[in-house]
DNA sequence: TTAGCATGCTTGACAAACTTAGCATAATGA
DNA sequence: TCATTATGCTAAGTTTGTCAAGCATGCTAA
């Protein structure tokens, strides 16, 4: 799956617009329409961070779709699962706010219901 | 020290010329010229990947020193932007960490858009 | 001195990232 | 119907990474 193809899904996922998307990160709409249909062969390192903080998935993950180097995974079909990689206690960890922002408890309540849901049907 | 400066130092730690560089990584020494005097603000990770392997120095490191956003590594002076985070809520409520232990990747995708899709429909 | 070469640097050109402005279409409301 | 707004996309322009060619200086040898 390209990078533009997965933007797009986040994007759609996420139920925002590109001038919404645009409003949270600064990155014009234009541009990100480019990005998407697929381009743009080349983004900035800067401007995959701002989107991975928007989408709240993994700045790793979008410079491995774009198709730079990344050194943790450099060479491998290995992919290291973010979750472990947050749930290290040293250094600075991107904080969870960042991937699940301004939760309501209910809305919390209903995720963690789903979380079991998920991997209940995951162990069959 | 700015990412000029330490290729420049690296370069000539390793007695090598420039034109040196150029053959073993393919870059033009035009190029590393203006990278060593510091007249290209954002080389591309591609090359900055190349030159780590030709110096023997970590990918991470040149990738800091450029500027660009490094994925959370130990003793990784990057800051994240502000704008996103939210402000932690007061009281006693347990941290995040605890209350979505664990999720892989793939769990933190579903959850998400479970959440977008619990948000569109309180929104009708 | 002069010739020749090595080295760092500059110049000019090109391609591509990125923006601003605006178009085309669809949905909504008066 | 007509106006307005929202959305994705395109066009044109600016900036900048990157390269090929060549310049300036210094060194060594004849």
């Amino acid at each position: 799956m390209s990078l533009g193809t997965y933007l797009r899904a986040l994007r759609e996922s996420r139920q925002l617009t590109l001038r919404a998307v645009q409003e949270k990160c600064g990155i014009s709409n234009a541009y990100l329409s480019q990005l998407e249909t697929g381009k743009i062969r080349r983004p900035s390192p800067s401007g995959l961070y701002k989107l991975s903080e928007v989408y709240a998935v993994s700045y790793d993950e979008l410079m491995k779709r774009a198709g730079y180097p990344v050194p943790a995974t450099e060479g491998s079909d290995f992919v290291a699962p973010t979750a472990n990689v947050r749930s290290r206690r040293s250094g600075q960890d991107s904080p969870l706010e960042v991937r699940f922002p301004d939760i309501t408890p209910d809305e919390e309540e209903s995720l963690l219901e789903y979380l079991a849901f998920l991997r209940s049907r995951r162990n069959k």
